[in-house]
RNA sequence: GGGCGGCUAGCUCAGCUGGUUAGAGCGCCUGGUUUACACCCAGGAGGUCGGGGGUUCGAACCCCUCGCCGCCCACCA
């Protein structure tokens, strides 16, 4: 005998075990079989699990298990990002921690072979986790960015690109991270709202015929000013154009020179110009050939070019410097508080400088172009579509790609200079070597780039780096493109619209044909999870405390949103009760002997309720067919929820009792084959959402009745025919149901005990009604309790009525009938009933409506109209003569 | 400044291209030792669908407008 709930702890680990083992997580090899492709957004390797990974990996693993079920060769390819930046971050400070030597004292090979070390410990850690939620990734094709297969995509791609001139080398000012040293592409950039003052400056002019003042944010940037710009048509300094202001503190004289960039509406309309720490200021710089001067070194500390006795200060504390001197030199103009938003690093969280350097630059603005255009004939979809809006909006915008990273840990590269700077770019060291020699036609030393790529540049390669590419492999030819990928909006820049250029440029065809972004998890508050806040909730402690099939379950229903997820522990919880109803479900199977029957035929079944609940089952896998096939994940779990709950338990098993504890046999062996069969289908139906729960049911309800071959996970998903959807059926039942129903309610509103057994008489029924109180007799006697069931011509004085269709129902329950509350409830019905007559007249009154709505509607609520006076005239009836006899 | 999303029952959310009395789960109230399940069963209360205007025979749904809340992009004169 099953226990009374399931045990996801002692299961999970044997179950995932016994999946991984058989190897039915890869794709099966039957060469007919249609491809379906899916590759995980990879975790970075410092990652653990949260919430995030938990939603987003469960509903890849949902449409990998329901494709897979259905016969395609479902491939879920997973594998782990290097995480450039945030690794680095985190070996190095547990260097420091451990008191060992910094990673610019111990070197860059030793430095990286630490990171591997670390790798190998700790890399495998967000993995596992994945198992835990129950993924069905083909382990066996794993894949990690930085390993030998995808450094070499990586490093073709760079050569290819940079042939091409797609990849170029370029001096301009990047967002500089000085907590890193590192330059970081615009999007790592976060804009911070801070307080901050405008300071107002007044510099002189050369010829000391006065004054011209600037305002600034950034004080300290002035030591580096080449120029101040007014607009052309500025009348109040027209005047002043060509001449000269002596530059305070640094005494550099500069000119005054007339550009548009400079706002007469802004503060004073004159802007102080420094090139090297401005990205306007150095469109302006070039437009007007101003020097450059870069004040700055790579920690932001005031370099060799600022005044003596400000290097080697932090950018900050020189700020406070100029603006003291500014005040002691009586230039200071005002100060205006303000509030403005600055740059910081996404992953350091300083402050961004721009900063004058020599990087490596992607010509995304040519690559965006087939990228667009893919999304624009559909060739990629993405959903939900309103994300096509922003992607469209950012790629056509784009930037160039600044891709090279001051960083250790990456793809280091493929760049080698000659002693007289000549850049020789490619794959191997060797092809360089020979290239240099072709080209100095002798050995020349050769220096590689110290820099490696931006983590995104390889990520960008994933969906056919994985599969192989550049080989020309068996698994790139049927798995790319990819079908659907899930992933977070948040990285929509980052990484989707990375993906579709670099897969468009390489391959020529799109890497995945649908992008479904899932939303974003919060907590009960709505608050982005952040350890910081304290309110993350870890995944493996609810699948520990819930169960991985809960989670899951939660997950899935609630993805529906369409920016975010708000989780809390008392739906998991209602999910989780959700399972136990499924498991005892199966008990009550055991226990009725309702077990798997060979040649069992759902089309042939002869009993009412057996053809019902064959339709409803039928109907219920169309509607989780249908939700899964369009990512309605939300509409998958409602579905299976109210089949399983509402449908299968609270009414299927409920009106099989009378007949599975009866004694015609015929009734109950078909009846015990049907439940079992449903049961079956059910169990197909939420493997996809709840794998161990289910593949554990079908195990064990195995055992206890036929035994089966194979796992319910690899079992062929239910393909049902309408056929089998009996409308009369439907009818029948759905009448029985609303009878039980009328009856509980007067019971419950009564106050009837359950022991009393009532009288039912029914009267005014139609002859089909007729039928159907003889053909269910025991049911409703039972399920609702009843002593007798009888017709009458009118019901009988004293009893207590209700409508069910065109016949009254009345309960002989006298004696518990409280008059005054019956009245009420009678009062309240025939209430509702008029408020519903009148307004239904009123619509009908209404000459616009008769001639302009739909003949349908217009009917619909004639009939609507007829049957709620009929209904109110007998419950009016009822209450007069239970007036009169009081 | 530009864009996107949200505002529906105490809470969290469904409500597709406008058409009965706006739904679910949780919570709450009443009743229940009905041998599958108290992680349960039966029943109930609870909403002028953010405000205003418009289109329409008819609006939670379409349009305009205002108000909050959240996010993304741009902006450090």
């Amino acid at each position: 005998m099953l226990e009374k709930t399931f045990d996801p702890k002692a299961v999970e680990p044997r179950l995932y075990a016994m999946w991984e083992a058989s190897g039915a997580f890869a794709p099966i090899a039957d060469p007919a079989a249609e491809p379906f492709s899916m590759v995980i957004p990879p975790p970075n390797i410092t990652g653990s699990l949260h919430i995030g990974h938990a939603l987003n990996n469960t509903l890849q693993d949902v449409l990998v298990r329901f494709q897979r079920m259905r016969g395609k060769a479902a491939l879920w390819l997973p594998g782990t990002d290097h995480a450039g930046i945030a690794t680095q971050m985190v070996v190095e400070r547990q260097l420091a921690e451990a008191g060992n030597m910094s990673r610019r004292d111990m070197g860059r090979d030793a430095f990286i072979a630490k990171v591997w070390e670390w790798k190998a410990q700790s890399g495998g850690t967000i993995v596992n986790q994945l198992r835990r939620m129950g993924a069905s990734c083909d382990w066996s094709r794993e894949r990690f960015t930085l390993d030998d297969g995808l450094s070499a995509a990586v490093r073709k791609v760079f050569v290819t690109l940079h042939k091409q001139k797609l990849i170029y080398r370029d001096k301009r000012l990047v967002n500089w991270d000085p907590q890193f040293q590192t330059a970081i592409s615009d999007i790592e950039v976060e804009q911070r709202e801070v307080e901050g003052n405008y300071w107002h400056f007044a510099y002189p002019l050369e010829d000391g015929s006065g004054e011209i003042v600037v305002a600034t944010t950034r004080p300290e940037t002035m030591l580096g000013d080449t120029a101040v710009a007014v607009h052309p048509s500025d009348e109040r300094y027209k005047a002043l154009i060509g001449k000269c202001v002596r530059l305070p503190i640094v005494g550099r004289p500069i000119p005054i020179i007339a550009d548009d960039y400079a706002d007469p509406e802004k503060g004073s309309g004159a802007v102080k110009i420094t090139p090297a720490h401005d990205f306007n200021d150095f469109q302006v710089g070039k437009r007007h050939k101003l020097p450059v001067i870069n004040i700055l070194d790579p920690q932001a500390r005031l370099n060799e070019n600022a005044p003596e006795e400000f290097r080697g200060l932090d950018r900050f504390v020189a700020r406070k410097r100029v603006i003291e001197q500014f005040e002691a030199l009586g230039l200071l103009r005002g100060v205006e508080k303000t509030r403005h938003a600055v740059p910081h690093g996404d992953r350091s969280g300083v402050v961004i400088e721009p900063y004058l350097t020599d990087q490596w630059y992607v010509d995304a603005k040519t690559l965006a172009q087939p990228a667009i255009k893919a999304v624009e004939d559909g060739r990629t979809v993405l959903e939900p579509a309103n994300w096509e809006k922003t992607y469209y909006e950012w790629m056509r915008n784009i930037e160039p790609w600044c891709i090279s990273r001051q960083l250790w840990w990456g793809h280091r590269i493929p760049a080698w200079y000659g002693p007289d700077g000549k850049i020789f770019v490619e794959e191997t060291e060797e092809a360089a070597k020979s290239a240099a020699r072709e080209h100095y036609g002798r050995d020349e030393p050769l220096r590689q780039d110290e820099d490696v790529l931006d983590t995104w540049f390889s990520s960008g390669l994933w969906p056919f780096s994985t599969l192989g590419w550049p080989e020309k492999t068996q698994d790139l030819a049927r798995f790319y493109p990819t079908h659907t990928l899930i992933t977070g909006f948040d990285i929509i820049f980052y990484w989707v619209a990375r993906m579709m250029m670099m897969g468009l440029h390489f391959t020529g065809q799109v890497p995945f044909k649908r992008v479904f972004f899932n939303a974003l998890v919060r907590d009960a508050q709505g608050a982005k999870m952040s350890k910081s806040k304290g309110n993350v909730m870890d995944p493996l402690e609810l699948v520990d405390a819930y169960g991985a099939d809960a989670l899951r379950f939660t997950l899935t229903a609630m993805s529906g949103q369409a920016r975010d997820i708000k989780l809390s522990t008392q739906r998991i919880e209602g999910y989780r009760n959700f399972g136990t109803k499924l498991w005892n479900a199966a008990r009550f199977c055991q226990m009725n002997e309702c077990i798997r029957t060979p040649g069992f035929d759902p089309g042939a079944v002869k009993q009412t309720l057996n053809r019902w609940i064959v339709g409803e089952t039928v109907k219920a896998a169309k509607a989780v067919t249908q939700a899964l096939e369009t990512c309605a994940f939300d509409d998958a779990t409602g579905a299976l929820y109210r089949f399983i709950w509402n449908v299968f338990c609270d009414w299927h098993l409920e009106l099989a009792k009378p007949i599975l504890n009866g004694d015609d046999e015929a009734a109950k062996a078909e009846t015990r084959a049907t439940t079992a069969w449903v049961l079956d289908v059910a169990l197909q139906l939420l493997h996809p959402v709840s794998p161990f729960l289910t593949e554990e049911l079908w195990d064990k309800t195995a055992q206890f009745g036929h035994g089966r071959e194979g796992m319910l996970m690899t079992t062929r998903w239910p393909d049902l025919p309408d056929a089998w959807i009996d409308p009369e059926a439907e009818a029948e039942i759905g009448w029985l149901v609303d009878l039980i129903t009328e009856i509980r309610q007067v019971r419950a509103e009564m106050n009837v005990p359950p022991s009393a057994r009532a009288p039912l008489t029914l009267s005014g029924a139609a002859p089909e009604a007729k039928q159907r109180l003889s053909r269910h007799r025991d049911l409703i006697l039972s399920l609702g309790r009843l002593g007798s069931v009888a017709e009458a011509e009118s019901p009988p004085a004293g009893a207590v009525p209700f409508v069910i269709g065109e016949a009254t129902g009345a309960l002989a329950i006298a004696q518990f009938v409280d008059l005054a509350a019956e009245r009420a409830r009678l009062g309240k019905e025939i209430g509702a009933l008029a408020g519903d007559i009148d307004r239904t007249a009123k619509k009908l009154g209404n000459p616009d409506f008769v001639a302009r709505a739909p003949e349908e509607v217009v009917e619909e609520n004639r009939e609507r109209l007829a049957e709620a006076e009929n209904a109110k005239a007998r419950l009016e009836a009822a209450l007069k003569r239970l007036e009169t006899v009081s």
